[in-house]
DNA sequence: AAACAAGTTTACGTTAACGTAAAGATGTCT
DNA sequence: AGACATCTTTACGTTAACGTAAACTTGTTT
């Protein structure tokens, strides 16, 4: 007996709603069991929500999520041409990484030197104030 | 005078329609100057929509990167309250980037072994396959 | 002048990814 | 039994980010 979850837990451990996960079973990201008409998430569903999340949060769409599930469940008994469109699938989703890894590392680079002209700006503000004190006092 | 550009030029550089390059100036990404009622862009203008488009392909909303540009302009003239919440934006920003990085380096092992597993599956049909020519070339 | 290319505004249509509400089933506590 | 809490299905509503079409202006080529 593993263990298993229910919906509303899935969706607290996730920050998701109900609503989002049902959304997901309907577009077939997920195949919970049931009991009655309860569902019910083995940890394997629990990996793939986990999977699908990360997925958005890299900007894939649910379709786009769903294709490398069916891909990689199909790795198993693949025929020679499967894996060769696994392959290929692999390929692309690791080229769109390195250029999102590039496009982070420049936006990281311009956060970087936009925090620093922040802060001094924010020194420049200071010094302009202390020199107002220091006209009042001497004054 | 410096270098400007067409809408189409544009479109067609950073491969998007004009269509959602007007989009973008509706909603306040881009002020492209006009001659008569043409657009004209500079290379300031060119430079907010490569942003924009960066912004994009991380996932980012439009109103998100709009929120940073203005955030942006006013550092030039900002009080102390408005630097404040620069930084306060930037290190969420950096924060969300930091995750992402995160994703994608769990993702690529993921793609990683994926290849691998793939590649094993592909030596082992070829195995299969010239063991049996063997067997049909020694009957 | 006529036609063509490139630009414009206006406005309705579309898709993805849910939100929200209604109405009912199921198990649990009091 | 009755009142909850949690689950279910069904279905219409919403938002972002454009697509698409129509009708018009402006400049350029034939």
């Amino acid at each position: 007996m593993s263990k298993t979850y229910s919906i509303s837990e899935l969706a607290a451990e996730f920050d998701v709603t109900t609503r989002s996960i049902r959304f997901y079973e309907d577009q077939e990201l997920l195949r919970p069991a049931r009991r009655g008409q309860t569902r019910i998430y083995s940890s394997q569903d629990r990996v793939r929500l986990k999977l699908t999340l990360r997925g958005k949060r890299l900007g894939l769409s649910l379709a786009e999520i769903r294709e490398l599930f069916e891909l990689w469940d199909e790795t198993r008994r693949g025929s020679e041409k499967q894996l060769h469109l696994m392959l290929e699938k692999i390929g692309e989703r690791r080229a769109a990484l390195e250029q999102q890894m590039k496009d982070i590392t420049m936006v990281q680079l311009e956060l970087e030197s936009a925090e620093i002209r922040c802060r001094q700006a924010l020194e420049e503000l200071n010094q302009k104030q202390t020199d107002e004190e220091r006209a009042r006092a001497s004054g």
